[in-house]
DNA sequence: TCGTAATGTAGACAACGTCTACTTCATTTA
DNA sequence: TAAATGAAGTAGACGTTGTCTACATTACGA
């Protein structure tokens, strides 16, 4: 033993892999397939390690959620950024454009932050994330309030709606039968985003 | 034995008595909750009996899906008939309102129309209720174009648009996370889902 | 009435999540 | 520097689940 290619006792960093490969797992097999038992298997360690660094399955699920919806506000926020504009209605429309995008660039991801399983055993850590995210969108849309778009609106009420768009069309878009109901024939992803958007959140005349 | 209470060895209704307390447990429990065996159990029967009528646990899923989607196109058709109007707008209001009170009065269900296990391995009957609903609502939005709704957007782009509101606003406020970060503040149920449909298809001037 | 198919039963199997006792090793501390 | 403490990984077990198979019971049409 101990030669140069002998596998230490210790992973090292099992962790953070074991989070990784159950991305992988859900973005190419679904969640359906995720097993504790499986990743383990996949990175050469025992059943029972993955135990080591989860209390159990749902805390995993719930950090993966945690990540994507980082990951999501990350997308939404930097996209308002890129925008390059002060008008908040022009931000506002990136936004939802970014939301959208990243969501059917990463469709079983996606679904897994709406999943039950996720939603009924989230972590406090899981529950922030989401209340971050919620809080940013949400700052975005009263702005647009003062700029004009349904100033008489409840801002919560406002915020439902826009928010309801891009996250039901998303949804709709990646159930696999749905999606062919709902698509535009011939229309690009793209192009369907900046439609879809353009709806709820209308550029200003300019 | 024999006795007039005796349990007979055919159960005579099996099948439509799975469906059924399957659906009591998931609108109770939820989704993860739903075990074969667990049914099974709860009708008296043997753990292998189930399998008699359905394939397989997908086979169920999907059965409960049909029924469920099946049961939404009804409310939301029947809300148009009940609005007692002509007007494609009013029709097409009354359709959202119906379909996402619909949603908010039976969650759990709700969310097994969505649910991933669902969708992956859904029966061509599920597929064909599921177009059925589609084909219903995009008729209704075509309806209001003609009456001057959006007149120049393509209509598959106009439904979809529509479709995500009352179905992401549902989704969202059925989270549990999610809820407490988007309900309007002491707004009852149904005057948040009136205000919100008021944002997609606004009623007449009248 | 008889035989065939439908329906229910009982047992088995593999896979899974999780628990427990044990082993290996890294790090701190005396 | 050596011992001890605890973190990280292993191996085996347990109960539960979905599904398969062989068998038992019953309904029903020929």
């Amino acid at each position: 033993m101990s030669s140069k290619t002998a596998k230490p006792y210790h992973h090292g960093n099992l962790r953070a892999e074991i989070v990784q490969r159950a991305v992988e797992v859900i973005d190419s097999e679904g969640i359906e397939a995720l097993t504790l038992r499986g990743v383990a298997r996949d990175l050469g360690v025992s059943h029972g390690a993955p135990n080591r660094h989860f209390r159990n399955k749902q805390a995993l699920l719930s950090e993966i959620a945690a990540e994507g919806w980082t990951e999501v506000k990350r997308a939404t926020l930097h996209a308002a950024i890129e925008s390059g504009s002060d008008d908040p209605r022009i931000r506002l429309n990136a936004m939802g454009r970014g939301y959208m995008r990243w969501a059917l660039n990463h469709r079983p991801l996606f679904r897994t932050l709406f999943h039950p399983d996720v939603m009924r055993f989230a972590t406090s850590e899981l529950r922030s994330v989401m209340s971050d995210f919620a809080d940013a969108v949400q700052e975005a849309v009263a702005a647009t309030q003062v700029a004009g778009r349904h100033p008489d609106v409840p801002l919560p009420l406002l915020t439902l709606y826009t928010n309801s768009v891009p996250t039901g069309a998303a949804l709709l878009l990646v159930d696999p039968i749905l999606e062919g109901e709902m698509r535009a024939d011939g229309v690009d992803q793209e192009t369907l985003i900046e439609q879809v958007i353009n709806l709820v959140v209308p550029l200003p005349a300019s």
